[in-house]
DNA sequence: GACTCTCCTTAATGGCTCTAGGTGAATCTA
DNA sequence: TAGATTCACCTAGAGCCATTAAGGAGAGTC
């Protein structure tokens, strides 16, 4: 744990290019988040930022972690502001909703980095801050799981549990497969919805989403067993 | 109708154009759609592209279209194949996943163009696509609801309704709001499984999304008051 | 044969990413 | 405290990109 002056230097400068680039996505939009126009809101020359981020890409890799870290924690201090387990996972669900919706930006620029799979190997940033992400609604689950488990089905499809065997390892066996496919079609649903709302795919129908969640919250809790509670 | 020989020759070089932009979408991605590496493509320099398209947004408009009016015409055909109700409706489901998932590169690029807000205005190339598209599903429920009506909420919410009142509308009133949310409901978790897939947000857990897609088609038609029919 | 229109060229502007090489100041070392 | 080292930054420049401007070659028309 060196902190040395230096350090702590640039760790601050750092921050403020990080923070730049945020202010220049949710202002001007991702294709303003340049070397250049970064460099420029911090006051020193495009080249300069080469001494802290290897390139464009691991600039925006970090950038996105930023939000991925934000978000995950929103989720997380939401669920630990409730203990009974419905309560707690309808405020991940709607701590997911609610910051996707007021950072849209943010959010889209988190959605985008996962649909280029540049850096599949499992140790990289990006694909451990997914784990984390999707990690906080899975663990909620998992509790519950094991505290109280839910129907499941027995007949599933054989690929798919194949599938899902392989999955459920990798999360070291905390739920079998038949429980993982229940979680994953609530997934699904839950942030196929969000994803849809801030990507503007509905527009063209709804201005408003918010009965649309709910309704969507109401009928996947009881595929979990549990009672929907209204909001506030 | 004056086909004069230039204009034939335009039409030519305008599909040919077009052709190499998407062959260099599938191949090398969508950053590496420019004006100038199209034009190179097809032998000519990169201002030359100006004769036939006023810009890199204009060109990357066309494309576009060309791939909403393939998906579409696909799910026409697929759905023209059949003739109950039922299978009508299956056959444009699935071959929308096909076109999707055999199309990846295409389906993002489509998608990507719903998500910025450019040209929101309703006589907008994209916008009418987008339309044409979502209405040949729309269209075949519409039918259905005309021919034998599915059962539909009597609670809904009432932003809800109003909103749904005013899309309603521009649909021509072929839907109560009632009807429309129970299609809304249906096209939100299948196209948005569809885009979960084609953009690789459910990769770590999946490789295979044929059997989710069918469960959820097995979900949905009891919805409509349809039955699920196997593929093939 | 002259005129026009279309298609294409090169040149130039100004943005971008990123590399290379250099400068001055802070920091460490003896 | 003097020299070596490291660090943070600079300018220059190569090679992309979109776009505009200016002009030339050739086909179609009168």
């Amino acid at each position: 744990m060196t902190t040395s002056r230096r350090d702590r230097q640039r760790q601050q400068t750092l921050a403020e290019i990080r923070a730049a680039a945020r202010r220049l996505l949710t202002t001007k939009g991702p294709e303003a988040v340049t070397i250049n126009a970064v460099a420029r809101e911090v006051g020193m020359s495009g080249p300069a930022l080469y001494h802290y981020f290897a390139g464009h890409e691991e600039l925006v890799g970090a950038v996105t972690a930023d939000f991925y870290r934000e978000l995950t924690e929103e989720m997380e201090a939401a669920r630990d502001a409730h203990d009974t387990p419905t309560l707690r996972l309808l405020a991940i669900c709607r701590a997911l909703r609610r910051w996707a919706t007021s950072h849209p930006a943010e959010f889209r620029w988190i959605f985008a980095s996962r649909i280029a799979p540049p850096h599949r190997q499992p140790d990289s940033q990006w694909y451990l801050a997914g784990q984390r992400f999707g990690g906080v609604f899975l663990g909620q689950i998992a509790e519950l799981w094991r505290t109280r488990p839910f129907p499941v089905p027995d007949d599933l499809d054989e690929s798919l549990r194949e599938q899902l065997r392989k999955y459920a390892a990798t999360l070291g066996d905390q739920l079998p497969p038949e429980a993982l496919h229940v979680v994953m079609k609530c997934w699904i649903r839950l942030y196929g919805l969000v994803c849809m709302e801030v990507l503007n795919q509905l527009d063209y129908a709804y201005s408003d989403l918010e009965p649309v969640f709910e309704e969507c919250l109401r009928e996947l809790l009881p595929l979990l067993g549990l009672e929907y509670v209204n909001p506030g």
